[in-house]
DNA sequence: CCGAGTGTTCGATCCCTGTTGAACACTCTG
DNA sequence: CAGAGTGTTCAACAGGGATCGAACACTCGG
């Protein structure tokens, strides 16, 4: 059997490279504790091993599917289709590189 | 002649010290084009040098006087009556200890 | 004591964002 | 090819935040 990972009719999602993105869009990015839930627990998981619904917010999934879109528009977020279902990678290097340290406050967790 | 400086017969503003400001409160009271500006033309004046009306901001002194609130309740300024007017500081050392360089790319102004 | 200057508060408005349910699109399995 | 599972898009709605003008409060200088 082909594995066709990541080769899908379907249209692949927008990404936006950290560095283009404006820092108020970061900031307001990770300003909205779903999406606080949602980098946090992707950090705390192996890159591409979480699905957009595996994700234990209590939102819907429409609403889910627009923070990662916002989460995507932020340089946040890398996605990649994997069959039926949309994967997630947390971008920390990159994102790090542009934004030195605000990842790690919001994984911080101390309130 | 007396200089009374501090002593009025107003309510002193309501500060919040930035360790007790929860990260998505920092992250919100920075997410906005007015506060960002007012942070950044703050770090670049001597403390309690200027007042809260001598900002070049397109809004009127209502929306001024609640982006102040924030930005006092983010733990970001401080604020303290001289005479008619009220002078500002910025929170650097206190506020960079709680949130270590957040201030800081706020400050970096690449877009 | 009056007036100018400064800042806050209040009410109203507007817009943006987060949310939902329903419909749709795509993928894989039987 | 039917059906289950996953995620996006759409229209609609609600809530919050930013904004303004007006009224008010306070300080200082004539």
């Amino acid at each position: 059997m082909v594995q066709r990972t990541g080769s899908s009719h379907r249209a692949a999602p927008e990404h936006t490279h950290p560095d283009d993105v404006p820092v108020q869009t970061a900031l307001a990015a990770l300003a909205d504790p779903v999406r606080i839930a949602l980098v946090r627990e992707l950090a705390s998981s192996a890159d591409w091993s979480r699905s957009c619904g595996s994700f234990d917010v209590p939102v819907g999934k429409a609403a889910l599917s627009h923070h990662f879109t916002v989460l995507r528009g932020a340089g946040l977020v890398e996605q990649r289709d994997e069959g039926p279902r949309r994967v997630n990678r947390l971008r920390k290097e990159e994102f790090d590189a542009r934004f030195p340290g605000l990842l790690g406050l919001v994984l911080r967790g101390d309130q």
